[in-house]
RNA sequence: GGGCGAAUGGCGGAACUGGUAGACGCGCACGACUCAAAAUCGUGUUUCGUAAGAAGUGAGAGUUCGAUUCUCUCUUCGCCCA
């Protein structure tokens, strides 16, 4: 008996697709649509077993649909912009482009020698420049309809390398490859009014109901809306300076009103811009760093003002105004007042700098007399010691009146904020789309004349130089049109503008005069499947709903707003860290297991230490490379092992051993299916069977449920199941058209999964039938024979064999002549009886 | 500090709307084949107990005839917070 040689099936198969051009997706109107996208590559090289597992997830779902009759669209392109091949190019002394472009070819062989179901004529790459003139296109749109704009903002500078850093760039606030301490400078940017959408990205999230709920909870608390109310202080004090204007969700506490506290961004800084106390200060701030868990650890520190701010609802109060570094002047409007009774943050400033804490809100299971002591109180209750407020619940109530109360006395206003901050896109990087902008010699900024476009990424440049190297080309950056002179915008966009409409582009990949066709948009869109790491549950998910809702705005092309009809976050690929005895990370090849002891394979005596099993990462070296799996193992084998550990959305830990099990389980998939072959050749009298009907309808049920459910690993599950029954069956005498009838529905099933095989296998048996999903036929999935539960006050006591249907009473008779349970009940009463029809009876004595 | 989620054998994980806990795989043990080993095949495998039996889904309570599943409190771990 031949084994199941995987190298020469699978190159068999992936050649007779690429041939036939078996995954060429059209517009096929009168068939069902379905567009199945995984996130794309970024083109590093080599592809990882994150990707592996992502694709095969998508690759499961794509072929599925495709046997149940849908028009699918599978495509594959790559993220080719970027900081690592700005990099590598850097560190070689190559050119980015040659650097990517051969990557691609690289990974591209590696992904077809998965067997992927991908459309290939689909294929994009951002870095080209038939994919980001469009997007140069949709920059100037976005910019005419007033979704784009310039203004100055604080960005990482490391000073050594004159370069702008990304916040994982910037590690314990120095450059990650200069060591340098980075800096804060204001540079003039870019930005997308992605805030201007906040309440319409919220309102869509709830119509996302194929998203999972993780992923929508973190889009709402990033988006970040609250209730509340704009209130202006009065101020006091030596500088011209009348108000300030804070935002506050507690306007019903400003009775406890004790400080006011300003971001040191604030304008009333400038007052203090000589000031080396101050100067002082606002160094010591940069040092909390401002996340809002830094911030929330933190120490909370202040600098105090000459200035004093009166309570808008109680005008006798004068209470201090400081700066702190709790307050960012990006949220609100960078002050907030300071109730420390009701905010624990306030709480611990007031604590610091011997500022009253009283007591306005007091819950509802205490006295009057209530008082705020070791901590502040931020839960509802009634409000008291608040006058006119006193005896409201709090917030609900209270709020609502407060703020009636200010907007009476119009020294408030009712608003919603949001923690959303428009999207900042310019980047001081060479290797990007460059920004179609010009400026003319008084510095206004222009749109590059669209029939001007693209506007090329120079090549050929030199990397070596510091800062963005864009800026030092001349011939590049300086351009006269209709004999004026202007100078280029020399920042390119973040990347995530690249991936924020690629899924578009996939629809028309080949349309020149804009980035997509409506006929094509209006077929294919949205995604039905989405499918990819939850790294990206906020930013690139949200850019994207972003950019459909800009693309439509004021002028819709197509109605779609929401890109992503079903969202699918998979879990990592994770593998145990070594570590010799220097606690230098070893690689999984670099270690060898002798007499129960994983020792270095170079030298046998040191003892590797193991470490936790964790997302597989080339810093800790616990990688397992997938294109030596696919060499020893073939791809068939390495898509059920990645599948069958553990629920696709869930973490899976990479193990050999079970690598190996797949792989030989294939094998014996194999000599099952020679089996099966000579079994068809034998002449059988009994033409009907329904054992193997029954048999293979469950199964092909139980994989129809599981694909539906996502439920991957009990598919792999399902296949070992089918395994055992159909071994066990062949020992047994049946027709040759019982089973091909069957035995090739199964294969059908193993398709998605492993489809070399399941081809291969499926054209050794001759049949020629179209192959397609097989339907269930429910009358083998009827059970005539029931095991009976039988418990006595809960306990099961019983299994009984019985028919379908059995009565109450006759499950009691049965019970009775049943010695091994009637022994538990003997002659005692039957004080009560819970008969489940079918399934079991709880017998209570 | 806040938000979200998870916890089931030696391990990864099953258990549909509250109804046989541990499917399937790994590992382990024993057996068959073999001079032997590997490979392969078969049997067993939650724990305690010789057994009858008892206990058992992170801990504690609650609802219920019945809870891995629902409610509350706690513990631990994971992910996210420009």
């Amino acid at each position: 008996m031949n084994r199941y040689n995987f190298k020469e099936i699978e190159k068999k198969w992936q050649s007779y697709w690429e041939d036939k051009n078996f995954f060429k997706s059209s517009i096929q109107k009168n068939k069902k649509k379905f567009y199945c996208l995984e996130m794309f590559p970024y083109p590093s090289g080599k592809i990882h077993m994150g990707h592996v597992r992502n694709y095969t997830i998508g690759d499961v779902l794509a072929r599925y649909k495709i046997l149940e009759g849908y028009n699918v669209l599978h495509p594959m392109g790559w993220d080719s912009f970027g900081m690592p091949a700005e990099n590598a190019a850097r560190q070689n002394n190559l050119d980015p482009k040659e650097w990517t472009n051969d990557n691609i070819k690289m990974m591209k062989n590696q992904l077809k020698r998965l067997g992927l179901s991908i459309d290939w004529d689909r294929e994009i790459s951002t870095c080209n420049e038939d994919y980001y003139k469009h997007q140069q296109i949709f920059f100037l749109e976005l910019l005419e309809k007033g979704l784009v704009y310039r203004k100055e903002n604080y960005v990482n500078w490391d000073p050594v390398d004159e370069t702008v850093l990304a916040n994982e760039q910037v590690i314990d606030g120095k450059g990650w490859r200069s060591g340098a301490t980075v800096e804060r400078k204001k540079l003039s940017q870019w930005f997308f009014n992605i805030s201007k959408f906040s309440r319409d990205l919220l309102d869509g999230l709830d119509k996302l109901d194929a998203w999972p709920n993780k992923v929508k909870t973190m889009q709402k608390n990033w988006i970040g809306e609250s209730f509340g109310c704009e209130v202006d202080f009065e101020i006091e004090g030596a500088l011209p300076i009348k108000k300030i204007k804070c935002f506050t969700t507690r306007p019903d506490t400003l009775f406890g009103f004790s400080f006011l506290a300003l971001s040191v961004d604030h304008e009333v800084s400038n007052f203090y811009k000589k000031d080396k106390e101050f100067l002082k200060f606002k160094e010591e701030c940069t040092k909390t760093g401002t996340t809002e868990e830094a911030i929330a650890v933190g120490d909370k520190i202040g600098f105090k003002t000459s200035l004093f701010a009166k309570n808008p609802l109680n005008p006798d109060q004068k209470v201090p105004v400081y700066f702190a570094n709790f307050v960012l002047m990006d949220y609100g409007f960078g002050a907030v007042f300071g109730c420390p009774g009701h905010d624990q943050r306030d709480y611990d400033f007031a604590k610091k700098y011997n500022l009253k804490i009283s007591t306005v809100v007091k819950p509802h299971n205490e006295k009057d007399d209530f008082e705020v002591t070791k901590e502040a109180y931020p839960g509802p209750g009634t409000i008291i010691n608040s006058g006119f407020l006193n005896g409201l619940n709090a917030p609900d109530n209270s709020v609502n009146e407060a703020i009636r109360i200010l907007e009476e006395k119009k020294l408030g206003k009712k608003k919603i904020n949001y923690r959303l901050k428009d999207w900042g896109v310019s980047r001081q990087r060479y290797w990007g789309c460059p920004i179609p902008i010009i400026y003319d010699e008084k510095g206004n900024a222009t749109p590059v004349p669209k029939k001007m476009l693209p506007v090329k990424l120079p090549e050929e440049i030199d990397l070596s130089v510091k800062g963005n190297p864009l800026d030092t080309i001349k011939d590049w950056k300086e351009i006269t049109i209709n004999g004026k002179k202007y100078i280029r915008e020399t920042d390119t966009l973040d990347t995530f503008v690249c991936s924020s409409w690629y899924y578009l582009r996939f629809c028309s990949p080949s349309e020149k005069s804009y980035g997509f066709s409506k006929e094509d948009i209006s077929y294919w869109m949205p995604v039905d499947q989405y499918i990819g790491g939850v790294e990206h549950a906020i930013l690139h998910l949200l850019y994207s709903r972003f950019f459909m809702r800009a693309i439509n705005y004021e002028n819709e092309k197509f109605k779609i707003t929401e890109p992503f009809k079903s969202l699918f976050t998979q879990g990592m690929v994770c593998h145990e860290t070594y570590q010799d005895e220097n606690n230098n990370w070893l690689s999984p090849e670099e270690i060898e297991k002798i007499n129960d002891k994983l020792v270095k394979k170079d030298d046998h005596k040191i003892v590797v230490k193991v470490g936790p099993s964790e997302s597989m990462s080339k810093s800790k070296k616990n990688v397992i490379d997938p294109e030596y799996i696919i060499n020893n193992y073939g791809a068939d084998s390495v898509r059920l092992f990645i599948l069958s550990d553990s629920p696709p959305e869930k973490d899976v830990q990479w193990s050999d051993q079970g690598m190996v099990s797949s792989f030989k389980f294939i094998q014996k998939l194999w000599i099952l299916n020679q089996k099966i072959l000579d079994e068809i050749q034998k002449k059988h009298l009994n033409d009907v069977d329904s054992e193997f009907e029954k048999v293979t309808n469950i199964f092909i049920k139980n994989v129809t449920v599981n694909l539906s459910k996502f439920t991957y690993n009990k598919i792999i599950a399902n296949f070992y199941e089918i395994y055992s029954s159909l071994s066990k069956l062949m020992k047994k005498k049946y027709s040759s058209k019982t089973i091909v009838q069957n035995y090739r529905k199964v294969l059908i099933c193993m398709m998605p999964v492993i489809p070399h095989f399941s081809n291969e296998c499926l054209e050794l048996l001759k049949d020629e039938r179209e192959i397609k999903w097989p339907k269930i036929d429910e009358k083998f999935l009827i059970e005539e024979n029931i095991n009976f539960v039988v418990q006595i006050n809960g306990k099961k006591r019983g299994l009984l064999k019985v028919d379908r249907d059995i009565s109450e009473d006759d499950i009691v008779k049965l019970v009775r002549e049943n010695n091994e349970i009637n022994k538990y009940i003997k002659n005692q009463e039957l004080k009560k009886k819970i008969f489940v029809p079918n399934k079991l009876i709880n017998i209570i004595i």
